[in-house]
DNA sequence: TAAACTTAATGAACACTGTTTAGTTTTTAT
DNA sequence: ATAAAAACTAAACAGTGTTCATTAAGTTTA
């Protein structure tokens, strides 16, 4: 009688709700304001609620991490239109390095915080497939490098895992405050830079 | 009558006793087990003791951050045998690879968690010298590479931060357990690989 | 429609956390 | 011995994630 589509509906609505006050919370307040008691009074019902819908926190972060990857992936597909393959993967560099910009705790929950990774180790089911989706993306693009003749001699999974180190400890160090605690002196787009020195030195291997 | 030598020798006293606690606690039984209650239960004094030898949580860690880096640096400096700055850069980076691996709380603690830098931006006397002085290891090595001719018409500074970031990413995506949920296949050794390759880039510069 | 059953939601409780402070004990100096 | 100073403690505050007995609401059956 369409009872069942209805509860299923309106239990897949809550659950929208919690995700999209945490999402607010996390990223317009940061982790600290982001409890599950914040959560459950911005959607107006008690903590308890919350467990009705999530196995425990790290499920809710896991959502918000698997979210984020769908971001930077979008902000990747727009990259489609450069054909030259060497130039989707600079481009693919300066997005992702401008994301952890623009999106630091979405960021951190990505690629550094232990919250989605305890959640994936609890369960077993489900797999990295976000991440490991956006790692395709820069394998693939490296391996059409490749077919250019280009990275002759190197293999494409280290170079990719290279490639990717090389941009994220740049992010990360950037997101940490170590580069301006390192250098003291200002030094306006030093990631910027050294991340375009990185893909001049790629182009020569 | 020197009773003030004898308080301020037991003053130490305590405060070491206190990081020696939140130091075991720390790498054995990790962050979450690292609480004031419990290294207060440690040394066998009340919580509130403890803020009596340090003005937080933040400041604990900023002196474990402290013991981290002199640590490294201890490590740095067997590496002055290597004549050869070339050699020496690269066995920096093994060294750097290896203690985020042997040493994985106190590299967190070092280049991520927010806890050092916290306690930085409430004092402003303290900088971040220990950090600094780590970095500088790596710019007078990266300096001397340039004196022998290498990585002509590169800015220095701008070198020695890309060398950084590429190490520093590769420790931190393993340490955080990205590498293995990115590749899902084991993939025995992928970072000293990657870093060795790294290297071969930075020799033909 | 009334009763039985199922689902949803609550709010209090548990075991923690960092931190503050009033009050007590111990140590030092007169 | 007494007054002052320093050291320490226990309790409290305001939080945290999580669990669970109880209550309220909705649905199905007789």
């Amino acid at each position: 009688m369409g009872t069942i589509e209805r509860k299923n509906r309106q239990k897949a609505e809550i659950r929208d709700q919690i995700l999209k006050a945490a999402m607010q919370l996390y990223t317009e307040e940061g982790i600290e304001k982001t409890s599950i008691r914040n959560i459950a009074n911005a959607i107006e019902y008690s903590p308890g609620t919350v467990y009705l819908y999530f196995k425990n926190k790290a499920e809710i972060m896991h959502a918000l991490h698997t979210q984020g990857f769908s971001m930077l992936r979008q902000r990747f597909e727009a990259l489609f239109s450069v054909s030259d393959p060497m130039e989707r993967l600079k481009a693919m560099g300066r997005v992702y390095l401008q994301f952890s910009v623009e999106e630091p705790g979405l960021y951190d929950l990505m690629f550094s915080s232990r919250y989605p990774i305890d959640f994936l180790e609890g369960v077993d089911e489900v797999q990295w497939t976000q991440g490991q989706g956006a790692f395709d993306a820069l394998r693939s693009t490296v391996a059409a490098c490749m077919e250019q003749g280009r990275f002759s001699g190197h293999d494409p999974e280290l170079t990719s895992f290279l490639v990717w180190s090389t941009v994220h400890g740049m992010a990360a160090l950037r997101s940490t405050k170590r580069i301006q605690k390192a250098l003291d002196k200002p030094s306006e787009g030093i990631v910027e830079r050294a991340h375009e020195e990185f893909l001049l030195m790629l182009d020569k291997i």
